[in-house]
DNA sequence: GCAAAAGTGTTAGCTGTACACCCATGA
DNA sequence: TCATGGGTGTACAGCTAACACTTTTGC
């Protein structure tokens, strides 16, 4: 990138009063619906100003004495139950008047808003009902227009999802404990597309990588041939942490 | 990640009172001195409390009006003078406690850090002097202890930066205009090694990118057959544009 | 037996690696 | 002319993509 030469200039500030923030953490969660083979997204509509009626990502402001990853476990232990799940951090959006509650003339309170990045199994994931189906899953290419600046920061959480799906286990954080590779492909054709490699050459890459552990135990879903459920193994992944590997 | 089953009892917290936040932006700047052949991170010395007297990454705490992004160029203006830089964010710390000046007991201001990566050209990197010699390079290796959490941050920053380079031309943000392919093999050889690739390969694969023009100008480095100067063709490189192409 | 699903094998072409080798210049 | 650094070529191993094939089940 190459800059106006006088930085400096451009980038001081005519007031040195400090900004004031409440911060907030939304979350973008996704879970993949393996029988219907969509990607869904939770989100929940507001029922308060500002964007009333719109529905946005789930998120709260952040307590005292809380931190922000713990502020993330609460907004989705909120919204639903679930065990298994992966979570991370994903950008932080700051501009002045993102949210509307900003007052642009007298500077008051600014909202910043941490996004985390949650993808969590969806067949154990329950709703915490609300007699107002104020949150629901949307299918990731269904989504409405969200309030705030969410819809960004859904876009974002979507290309972490499919990044980081290709050099980092996290299906195994939210497939069952004991699965088919059959089972694992369909999660990834369903969150990559159906392109992205044929079934046999995915499977022996993957099994080429020595984390998964066959139980020898057979399933049979209907006809044709029971399938061998495996196991992700996570001794055996420990020394490909932090290697550059690909899993398609 | 396997979750004790009541996370919602688990991350519920006693008090409902938000927390009121100053929100800093810390920056991992990064150049590479190509004469010596190592990577360089601008540190400042603090000459206040909390921390008196330690190195820290340069940092600034975020101005009414001003967005994340304007605060991290500031800072790095107030400290060089540089025309040539990439930029980007890295990762928020939250975590209450993690600034000294924050009052454990009585749930007062919380200090939040948005840190930034930058890697700059070190050639045309000029410190804005001040009497002191406060802020000064430090090479990669040799890091003294840091104030707060930063050395965190750097850690995060280094990784990035390593990471960044398979994937992404920020090597060609901070090279000058016109360079010798050894150039560009000296940098990644400096950030990551010297035994990720052997010359001629990595000449071949970038080349065959096709993003690079030979301007067929020769340039001699003392002794030995002269070298060609490339540019960077952004036009060229823009269909490639997140694609997932390695460099090396 | 036949369809369906699981799992194995084969091939052709491509890519990475490790070199050997040629080229152009300064001293 | 020789050392030095720039640049090209090659041969082999290993990988990928595409697809044919075998195995084991339900009906």
């Amino acid at each position: 990138m190459k800059v106006d030469s006088s930085i400096k200039q451009k980038y001081s500030h005519e007031t040195e009063e400090l900004a004031d923030f409440k911060v907030g953490v939304d979350n973008v969660i996704f879970s993949v619906d393996t029988t219907y083979n969509r990607v869904l997204v939770l989100l929940r509509k507001r029922a308060e100003e500002p964007f009333n009626n719109y529905w946005s990502l789930p998120g709260t402001l952040v307590r005292q004495g809380e931190s922000l990853t713990d502020a993330a476990y609460r907004t989705l232990a909120e919204k639903i139950q679930v065990d298994n799940l992966y979570l991370e951090q994903l950008y932080s959006f700051g501009e002045p008047g993102r949210d509307p509650r900003e007052n642009p003339d007298s500077f008051g309170i600014r909202y910043l808003s941490v996004s985390y990045f949650a993808l969590v199994r969806y067949e154990e994931a329950k709703i915490i009902a609300k007699s107002d189906k104020s949150t629901s899953w949307y299918k990731v290419d269904e989504i409405p227009n969200l309030a705030f600046d969410h819809d960004e920061i859904l876009n974002y959480g979507w290309n972490r999802l499919k990044n980081k799906l290709q050099y980092s286990p996290i299906a195994f954080d939210v497939l069952p404990t004991e699965f088919t590779l059959n089972e694992v492909y369909q999660l990834y054709c369903t969150i990559l597309g159906e392109h992205f490699s044929d079934y046999s050459n995915f499977r022996s890459r993957l099994l080429k990588l020595g984390f998964l552990l066959d139980t020898k135990v057979k399933v049979s879903r209907g006809a044709g041939r029971p399938a061998s459920l495996y196991k992700f193994d996570s001794e055996a992944f420990a020394p490909l942490k932090d290697k550059p590997l690909l899993f398609i």
